[in-house]
RNA sequence: GACCCCAUCGUCUAGCCUGGUCCAGGACAAGAGCUUUUCAAGCUCUCGACACGGGUUCAAAUCCCGUUGGGGUCACCA
């Protein structure tokens, strides 16, 4: 049986980096039907925090990545103490107390000699250990180091596989070597390439968000976001780009995820995001945006017109780049004046368009049936009667009800206006 | 610096393992156009890469060696 697992160290929240390893965890484990095990790794008591631990949680469930098992290695101390008392009385160890510190460490010893990983993405490495020099298994503080602690979670755990960063390649040897003198079985390893920022560098705050946390607060879906992680060191080979996370544990394969680090591109998660935004179904849409509509008190909690919000939401769905974007470019819906934008009004909004705007209103007014094909009709008439062409006055009435030049099309806008609303705005630029 | 990893359009990649079908395909971005009531979407087109140098071979993006470049690791952090 499979056993995987993603083991963070909550020092920090869930960057983007690591979303990719749970996830490729996470589809390994599920295409294999075995299991997917948290593990946290939170030895080190002072960077540690519990709110890291939950914001860990929350990314990880938020992504979908559901996960059978979960450890924390601050409660299992005493195992790890227990393996090093071991490789200490079998004298592949020895304590050791530094000048500046209290207490002993355990430190073991490294054996000098040639060592070959067999990876699943990189085939064979070969490392010499005699570089390599002693290392500390259990600190002088009594806690474990990292690659002590992992060695001895993988092989209790019964971690089948381990898929990890790149950057442990150089500590697999080390960990190889403790495998050998526990007298565990080795697991298979696979190491994923690094994802870097776009300055070539590794991906840090300076170069954009890191954490999965705030692409999901700037309006990212998370089958968008796994969907771009999926396509980062890896290729469906048939040109595919949009595939959700349900469908690739059917296509992944590891073994064919690639060598070489990738850029991470928010143009090309902007665009999946645009992808998805539009299929999404639009009554979990509206659930997304109530919460920020709320919050700016656009709309009442638990006290508003959910149909007529639905018919908002998929009004401007198609042409969301993030959910966020409906809250700004749907707010003239909610507010009671528009806010409008400067640069719109000087380009549309300069030339008197008194009589042009009353008539309208006028027409508006008596019409029997107000419903969008009426409005378009009672628009085009008018501009063959006035003899302009109708975008002489489509963009200045978009200006006046919205206050911007971009959104839906104007006699969806007006429709959902309403015609007081619409009269009453354009009246405002009536002299 | 030592050790390790990597190297196809600006970016993500297909092709590489099993050399010829590749004067290298797709997507994002960029540019142009269509549509047109704006924006978004959609459609059409354009720009654009096998890092370099040696081999091996009838033939190399594909195999080998070297160079260069990029990245990672060298903690009583994880």
């Amino acid at each position: 049986m499979v056993r995987v697992r993603f083991a963070p160290s909550p020092t920090g929240n869930l960057h983007i980096g690591g979303g990719r390893t749970a996830l490729f965890n996470w589809l390994y484990a599920r295409a294999k039907e075995g299991k997917f095990i948290l593990r946290i790794e939170d030895t080190d008591q002072l960077r540690s925090k519990p709110e890291f631990v939950d914001e860990i949680l929350n990314s990880l469930e938020w992504l979908g990545f559901n996960w059978d098992e979960i450890y924390y290695q601050s409660k299992r101390f005493d195992i790890y103490n227990k393996y090093a008392e071991k490789l200490l009385q079998e004298g592949k160890a020895y304590r050791e107390k530094a000048p500046d510190k209290d207490g002993e460490a355990i430190i073991f010893k490294v054996p000098q000699k040639k060592i070959k990983m067999q990876d699943l993405i990189r085939k064979e490495i070969e490392f010499d250990t005699s570089l390599i020099k002693d290392q500390v298994l259990i600190k002088s503080d009594k806690t474990p180091t990292y690659n002590f602690a992992c060695v001895v979670d993988d092989a209790q755990m019964n971690i089948t596989h381990v898929i990890r960063g790149d950057d442990h390649i150089s500590n697999t040897p080390k960990q190889m070597l403790l495998y050998e003198a526990l007298g565990f079985p080795l697991p298979k390893f696979a190491h994923l390439p690094l994802i870097m920022g776009i300055d070539g560098g590794r991906l840090s705050k300076r170069t954009g968000a890191t954490a999965i946390s705030d692409y999901r607060k700037l309006g990212y879906l998370a089958g968008a976001l796994d969907n771009y992680l999926l396509l980062l060191s890896w290729a469906p080979g048939d040109n595919r780009e949009l595939i959700d996370i349900n469908e690739a544990i059917k296509l992944f394969d590891i073994t064919q995820v690639n060598k070489t680090s990738a850029t991470f591109d928010l143009k090309k998660l902007g665009w999946i995001n645009n992808q998805y935004l539009k299929n999404v179904d639009s009554e979990k849409l509206t659930d997304l945006i109530v919460p920020q509509l709320v919050e700016k008190n656009y709309i009442q909690k638990d006290n508003f017109d959910r149909n007529y919000l639905v018919s908002l939401v998929k009004l401007f769905q198609p042409r969301l780049s993030v959910v966020n974007d409906f809250v700004d470019w749907a707010d003239f819906l909610f507010l009671e004046e528009p806010k409008i934008d400067p640069i719109a009004a000087e380009k549309h909004l300069t030339k008197d368009l008194s009589s042009e705007f009353k008539q309208f209103t006028e027409k508006l007014l008596a019409l029997k049936v107000f419903d969008i094909a009426s409005i378009e009709e009672c628009f085009r008439s008018l501009v063959s009667d006035l003899g302009i062409e109708a975008k002489t006055l489509v963009h200045p009435v978009r200006v006046a009800l919205t206050g911007k030049t971009i959104g839906p099309g104007l006699f969806e806008v007006i429709f959902y206006l309403g015609s007081v609303r619409t009269c009453k705005r354009l009246e405002r630029f009536i002299k």
